[in-house]
DNA sequence: CAAATCTCAGCGGCACTGAAATTT
DNA sequence: CAAATTTCAGTGACGCTGAGATTT
């Protein structure tokens, strides 16, 4: 049963979400920050190539870029290049609300995170890389 | 964003769910292997103590055993020495599928781990039941 | 009385599917 | 024509809350 490598990716993403969640509050959904934060990263890009990345669906990246809009922390334009394309953009309110919402995961983190040493920590995130093939080898490694 | 542990933890968790969910197919839910399991290893046991054990919610459990009792697969019997409490026991019919279900969740497993050793399998559980507290001191630990 | 257990009704976030419209 | 992108409508499993009835 402990044994159970699936069963415990559940159970500590399960702890992880009620630990961040918890901080978030009314700040909004949590599916908002890997989309700021790849917006962040990423400049300009697709919403299928932004998802992809972020690991978030096509259809639910729609949704929440219809919050982020409404509420200005990104722009969608037209990609001139392909224009089946919208080009994202983060804005500088966006970037302002990625600011805030550093903070909040990084406690829920800390919490969630506080029977590991700094290590071990590391050692987790490398080995939970090597699981996502999307994460490939051009992703940035322990190199 | 790749040093996101949460992020990471809800990546992996939802591709270990992606591929198990796949080898299951149409042999009910998911849900239903860990209360199997729980049953099989801890014997005669409560709801509200099932549930902590395994991490499913005493509101989910009811319906859970609801379908397992109706499949023949686990039966309520009321406890006599608290009369509160419901004593689980899994059947032989439960047993039966629970050899099934092992067989399907390790398919999925297998190829969630392909990237990694042996002994970085065992190193990733590790590290992942020292993230959950209600694996107490007790937890079959790597001793 | 306080606390634990089982049950039911319902909610919200999340991952996903299927299909339509547009563009390459 | 085939393939990719955006969008919308809808589904289902999951984790959780709140409340009621019963028992300790």
């Amino acid at each position: 049963m402990w044994r159970l490598h699936s069963w415990l990716l559940n159970q500590a993403a399960a702890r992880a979400n009620r630990l961040v969640a918890a901080e978030f509050g009314q700040a909004g959904s949590r599916s908002r920050y890997p989309v700021l934060a790849g917006l962040s990263e990423f400049g300009p890009i697709s919403q299928a190539e932004l998802g992809r990345r972020v690991g978030i669906d096509r259809s639910d990246m729609v949704a929440l870029l219809n919050g982020l809009e409404r509420d200005g922390l990104a722009v969608r334009a037209p990609d001139e290049n392909d224009r089946r394309r919208n080009a994202l953009r983060i804005t500088p309110a966006g970037e302002q609300a990625l600011l805030a919402l550093d903070d909040l995961v990084d406690r829920g983190q800390a919490a969630l995170l506080a029977p590991l040493t700094e290590e071990e920590r590391e050692q987790l995130a490398r080995l939970l890389r090597r699981l996502l093939p999307f994460l490939g080898p051009d992703a940035p490694d322990d190199a």
